[in-house]
DNA sequence: TTGAAAGCGCTAACAT
DNA sequence: ATGTTAGCGCTTTCAA
């Protein structure tokens, strides 16, 4: 495999704008002027300086554009575990947002830890990023609010903006764009159509205290119920993180303890695929015994088995949306909030309750 | 929601090094040293320097250090579709471990398109990433290996490396850092695993023209065979896209022409998972009826029913290793090629062939 | 329409 | 140990 070596400079060729000018015989202004195409150059100049540039095989250096242009056109996304189940789509969005708007994608990853994340942000206004988006949501520990207005203030004094994306807006007049979707009004569907199937005794499985989507999501559970008239009980509510393997365990647990439910609502899919797992095991079949329902609509959700019912929330589109508002904000000095709606998905999984 | 026109320079405070410089007390210089590091500064000034910055909020222009340097510490991850089943796993590895080199990571996204890919490598050339990563096969068209070399060329040109990854090596001299996997020998083993369960008639499901990824994974499948001195029947090779929706087809198409088989070896874990809908829907059993595997070990492997024996692929390993090899390659000018290997991972998709 | 020159923010000789 | 100076490659006045 040929090699060079990486302190072989001497046999890098790369081009400067000086030497295409001196080879077209123009002045080094001249270039400029043809890369940037936002001013006058007479046709045959522009030919010859084209000319030169492809035979000196010439590419700008995006760094030194950027060290005039005070700006880097690159977008940064922050995430907490690239491999988590719905990073995918709204990456997607994201990417393809940014590449519509002549953008790069930075990303990174904070594997939850608040001191990364904070790095990672003096990180991005290094590198003059145009925004930072925040994927995913966390815990809000008391020092949340205060620590993530501070890092809004600093990126916005970089030129930067703050994306909060699948999370709620920061308190007070802070700098930030925010792009979250319903939470509340998704679990409250869910569980009106579990209800409406019959089932009165839903588990509630994988809260999490302090996290904005599992609050949110609670109350959507909580405002059906007691719509209906019936008791919310704290014995079906069971906190545990959002993980495939808590729903295994949860589950079993319920079943141990010979609790009365019909239907159980993973707080996600991926505890809902653990929570199908654990009833297969059991011999509990779904939906004929027991209905399942979860949240997110991840891929994996129609390849389980039953295919699951969930509530669907749009990631691509938020993650299109997170770029599009923080790079358009001037123009129309818009509207730096959006909450985009969730609907379920109906699959295989919900059955009508047994009398 | 508080705004600050993107255009509104005024409020900006970005801080150079000269304003600290000032307030320290000291030459620019002297504040590059304490920023860098690598140069003795008196402990009462770098106090001082480091007091002033802390003031005055500032952060070091990325861009302007990467025009010094001529390197951006930047790697670029190429990849054809974010929401691809594996790409998860890989852009992990190859994330945490330009982290650990202390390097930010860019993603594209090609789509496929070959023009988009060599707009994408230009792109990378004006950032000066210094590692420029493919990752998946792409078919090999005529162009291919031509179009392919220039580019490794004219990163090499441009002291950036081409890395292919999951991507057989260029022909010929070529600058090039390759991280592959063994196609042949994870089919040739999952081939073999299923003859010793006593299948005789596989099915192979979802065979590429030209996708070197799928011609390996061919091979295997036929020397397996021949190995055992049975024929390779082309009635049970298929040919088709790499996709869930081309597996449901493909075994509804081998279900209606009554195709005589035991086991379908899909070429993909998302050809897989179609499988298995497909059988399920026609109430064929898996294993009891006919076997079924895949290829890749994607997460939703052990969620499908049954849990699906399938190919690991050290995704995330390759990952590190692309970032790995390519950045340090000049330190032991080591071998710029390593294939890994896979096995087999055996789950609930497979049971003794019926006599 | 083109060129000359200044400067973006930083680092790296070279002085001191 | 610190300051001075000269660029890195580009864009952008300002002149011509």
């Amino acid at each position: 495999m040929a090699r060079r070596s990486a302190a072989d400079g001497a046999s890098l060729q790369r081009r400067t704008i000086k030497e295409v000018a001196a080879r077209a015989g123009v002045s080094p202004a001249t270039v400029s002027r043809v890369i940037g195409g936002t001013y006058p150059v007479a046709a045959a100049t522009r030919a010859r300086v084209r000319r030169a540039m492809r035979e000196l095989d010439y590419v700008v250096n995006a760094n030194a554009r950027a060290l005039v242009a005070a700006t880097s056109n690159t977008v940064a996304f922050v995430v907490n575990d690239v491999t988590g189940p719905f990073f995918a789509h709204i990456a997607r969005g994201v990417e393809e947002q940014a590449t519509a708007e002549g953008r790069l994608c930075l990303v990174c990853t904070t594997h939850g830890d608040p001191d990364r994340e904070l790095a990672l942000i003096n990180l991005m206004r290094e590198q003059r990023a145009e925004a930072v988006i925040l994927v995913g949501g966390v815990p809000e520990t008391p020092e949340y609010q205060d620590r993530m207005a501070k890092l809004a203030h600093a990126l916005d004094g970089s030129g930067s903006r703050l994306v909060l994306c699948g999370r709620p807006a920061l308190n007070g007049d802070v700098p930030q764009t925010v792009v979250e979707y319903d939470n509340e009004g998704g679990a409250f569907a869910m569980t009106s159509y579990l209800l409406s199937a019959g089932h009165e005794r839903i588990a509630l499985l994988g809260t999490v205290d302090g996290l904005p989507t599992s609050t949110g999501r609670i109350h959507g559970y909580e405002r059906a119920l007691r719509g209906r008239g019936l008791p919310v009980d704290p014995g079906l509510m069971v906190k545990g993180p959002f993980a495939r393997e808590f729903g295994y365990r949860a589950t079993r647990d319920l079943l141990d303890r010979k609790a009365e439910f019909s239907a159980i609502f993973a707080m996600t899919d991926m505890v809902a695929a653990g929570v199908l797992f654990a009833l297969r095991e059991a011999g509990v079949r779904v939906p004929d015994d027991v209905s399942v329902v979860g949240f997110d609509d991840i891929p994996l959700a129609e390849d389980l088995f039953p295919a699951l019912t969930t509530v669907h929330v749009p990631h691509e589109e938020l993650g299109r949306a997170a770029v599009r508002m923080a790079l358009n904000r001037s123009e129309h000095g818009g509207g730096q909030y959006l909450k985009m709606g969730t609907h379920i998905v109906i699959r295989d999984s919900v059955g009508p309750a047994r009398s």
